[in-house]
DNA sequence: TGCAAAATCACCCTAAAGTATGACCGGAAA
DNA sequence: TTTCCGGTCATACTTTAGGGTGATTTTGCA
């Protein structure tokens, strides 16, 4: 019989893929064994067009094993390295300007907030990196924005980068 | 013929890969024809034994199949991003980096936007400043976000400044 | 040790910012 | 001429920011 070789190849494939998926394609085989037995017996009692007959069966293997390969195997990954810019400033002259600060009387933790809204963060985001919570970064930028008699952050910034207050 | 077939399995699968390779595979199913002829020709022949060239020819072809697969199958692509570090200085004489400004593919007109940002307007002051609606310039700030790849105004205009797209 | 400033947090409300989608127009490029 | 892009605007919605008020807890210092 042909199934012989149906397992033969089942075997030789099957350990490369999950056992679910090995009961699906025997399933498949199956049914082109009982495919290729129907037509062997159509061509073989009409005793002629064996070539036919081969070529069909040539071309659904080819096909049967294309489905097999792709199914089976894990897929071909071929990576890609794309090269993304971060920017950096090389800041070494910087020096806080101290008197500013206390002319705006503005408190450590402010200046801290300050900072941070400097580095474009949120104030949930200010908030979890202080580990305080979204309210009390509220009250401060309210204290901030008060103090250096702004009315956005976008301001406050600007006006902290002028004046030296932060880098 | 039988080759008539296999003309077939080229024309179907051929426009999937390289046309170098498909000169190696009409060798490779030349091969297996010769290979098949003279099978046939001795079981045949021999008049005996069908089953078992049809289960040759199966094997045979499910296995082309699965190298045919293997071999043209598009790799998938996996992008890894590699950050690369850039230095800037920036310093108080201000030159427009248009390599940047090209690089980011940002318009005429969002680069007005994002200087408007950057002077710590609010979206209905720019609104107002250059004749046009608030959604306007909101529509214009989603874009520049989206081509900065920020999330806020603040992180827009952080970037921009070390970028010296702006002063 | 008591007091003022700083820091924390809550609640409620409004304003502003941001997201998503679709549409229209005019000029430039294919 | 068609297609594409930049600029404009709208509508509807969600999220974040900010204002106002009040309260409690720390903390530095006289």
């Amino acid at each position: 019989m042909i199934s012989k070789y149906y397992f033969r190849v089942i075997l030789d494939i099957g350990h490369l893929s999950k056992n679910k998926q090995i009961i699906i394609y025997g399933i498949a085989l199956a049914v082109l064994l009982f495919l290729l037995k129907w037509l062997e017996t159509r061509y073989i009692l009409l005793d002629q067009k064996l070539d036919v007959y081969l070529g069909i069966i040539a071309v659904l293997f080819t096909a049967l094993g294309i489905w097999l390969a792709l199914k089976i195997r894990k897929p071909k990954v071929e990576t890609v390295i794309v090269e993304k810019k971060i920017v950096l400033t090389a800041g070494p002259d910087f020096i806080l300007n101290e008197e500013e600060v206390r002319r705006l009387n503005l408190s450590k933790r402010e200046l801290e907030v300050l900072q941070l809204m400097a580095d474009g963060l949120s104030n949930q985001e200010i908030a979890s990196k202080l580990f305080v919570s979204l309210n009390t970064i509220k009250t401060h930028s309210a204290q901030i924005f008060e103090k250096m008699e702004v009315k956005r952050r976008t301001q406050a910034v600007d006006m902290a980068k002028r004046l030296c207050i932060i880098p």
